[in-house]
DNA sequence: AAGCTACCGATAACCGTTTACAGTTTTTGC
DNA sequence: GCAAAAACTGTAAACGGTTATCGGTAGCTT
């Protein structure tokens, strides 16, 4: 190609990555004329002689809803500052997509690693990417067997629950995700046990009309909440919902049923939504950006390390840390 | 690879890909073998030695706001359907990211198509797209010399405007877009273009403080509204938001000032968000999904269709239609 | 000045597919 | 039953890079 230089390929290919030894007159020529040529290097021949594609696959379950864009905001901000591409694959086409996302991601296998966020994988998805043979990161969710960084939902949930307590409030409702939802989290489970040992811990009653389920949506928040406030017989003073939205949806549906917050209930959500600013939502704040981008750089860290042991996938569990941000939808309990 | 199945690689290629002619029993002993030695096909030899990658190559300025992520959605299920990869290249991480997302997309030529998401591209960008010399289809906005898919951005602006008018409105705000905003759309200019129009059409009047410009998201048009709707003097019975998001905020800001929806004050938004029917948000529906779905289908198409001259960048600019839906956030003007 | 040692640069093999072309077998028509 | 045509299969040459190997040259040392 660009031998035009007056050099050989060999030169070309050492002098443009920038490898061992060139003489500073030749790498000169050589992108000059790269320059000249408009000159660019076919990605496809170079991962076939190198066995590198400087490519990560993602997939995760929805795009649309807010955990996840952002997620990926992270993880794209990353890889393309380390120069790696990022192909992405979406489970929320259905069943068969979902099948087909998996065969596909194998059989053409054009990436050096995997990342899946909040994903719980069924045992033969899981054997097919680790048939891949390449570094596996689970953001949001434990991986059998491969690595994974995850906030610790359980404590998520006794902090914010343990948050309403320390307020004076005794009557504390939650709106938990809907485990039969098609995503098949973790986080549900493990947010709903935390707010059950923080009851527990304080003495303090649980009602089964205090629980409900959500999809983790504004609206479903906002339905799951009016039913629980509209009850006038035995409503909580203080909700703890298991996302942001949720406690979006929780607050309209306070307000539209003349309660105030927090004067009347106090709302706390988990997520660290941008709105809940806006919203004045208090909320355990688990950096969602920043952790697809550690996540991000912790792929490309053990592929670049050049240990091949570290290539291998291993059971590895990092927790993420998290913060309490107070704002103004949880306050002490009124007196009655 | 799989010459064990006792055939040439030649015949391998060819039973794989389902081409010409191979005889059923060659075909089922490579089947057998593929299987039994789990072959995988190697993606970037196929690219190499067909020029083709089954790859699209997705540009959009955000992904952690509802329009973009709802139209990669749509853009993500269409191109998996029809066996396609894509990757994403987002250009939120600043400039210096931006430039290395054009470059890496031309250097590593490793896509048969690029698409573009409501993106104003400069020059040297433009020229270094179609030095791709592969299909290139705009969504939300025209790319000049090139095809494109947009909603007619003016037409939905006066539609909205003529909405407020048929129910008797005759002071009408509005909240634009942001024009300075980084991700340099065409449509904020367009939509009040259209506003303008109706009101003129309408021999209406126009009042310097019933327009407001906010960034597209819920605070954003909260902060607008509140300005707009809190003083006393001189306040719209009736806002036209430039996206539904905004639009949210409106409602939300206009409750906050004591005033009713629809009852004091209407508002109507463009986009077809699906909160909006938990907001009772009247709106133009553009259908963003579908119209990622379009755009993918499109490229695909272009791609498939085996004409040459197809492949050729055209100018070319296909309007998408729009509905507009009338839920319960507008109501004709109340009797003084 | 001759020999040794670095070190740089060119040649060629290889990565894993597709595909043109040629060769072989089977089918078909008479 | 034979020739011609059709169907199938194998060989080998791309595709566009990377990299091991080897040869040549220049600079040092003795």
């Amino acid at each position: 190609m660009a031998q035009r230089a007056g050099v050989s390929t060999a030169t070309v290919s050492r002098a443009l990555n920038g490898k061992s030894h060139v003489s500073a007159r030749a790498r000169e020529r050589v992108l000059k004329a790269a320059q000249e040529l408009g000159y660019v290097a076919s990605s496809s021949a170079y991962t076939l002689a190198t066995g590198k594609s400087r490519n990560i696959g993602v997939v995760l379950p929805f795009i649309d809803r807010w955990f996840f864009s952002a997620v990926l905001e992270g993880i794209i901000n990353a890889l393309v500052s380390r120069g790696y591409d990022v192909t992405l694959y979406s489970l929320s086409g259905g069943a068969t997509h979902r099948e087909r996302v998996f065969e596909d991601l194998v059989l053409r296998k054009r990436v050096d690693g995997v990342l899946t966020v909040a994903l719980k994988l069924s045992d033969r998805e899981l054997e097919k990417l680790t048939a891949l043979k390449k570094p596996i990161v689970g953001i949001g969710g434990p991986i059998p067997g491969a690595r994974s960084l995850s906030i610790d939902d359980e404590g998520a949930g006794r902090l914010a629950t343990q948050h309403l307590i320390s307020l004076g409030h005794t009557e504390i409702g939650m709106i938990a995700g809907n485990p039969a939802s098609e995503m098949d989290f973790h986080q549900p489970y493990l947010r709903k046990t935390g707010y059950h040992e923080a009851l527990l811990d304080a003495n303090l009653d649980f009602q089964e009309q205090w629980m409900a389920e959500a999809d983790f949506t504004v609206g479903g928040g906002y339905y799951a909440a009016k039913q629980m406030l509209g009850d006038p017989r035995n409503k909580p003073t203080a909700i703890f919902c298991a996302s942001d939205e949720m406690g979006f949806g929780a607050i309209q549906a306070a307000r539209d049923l003349g309660l105030r917050v927090p004067q009347d209930i106090s709302v706390i959500g988990l997520d660290g939504h941008p709105l809940g600013v806006f919203y004045g939502l208090s909320t355990i704040n688990q950096k969602t950006k920043e952790q697809g981008e550690h996540g991000a750089n912790w792929i490309v860290d053990i592929l670049e390390s050049g240990d091949e042991r570290a290539l291998a996938n291993v059971e590895q569990l990092d927790t993420w840390p998290i913060d309490l941000e107070v704002r103004s939808s949880t306050a002490v309990r009124a007196k009655e």
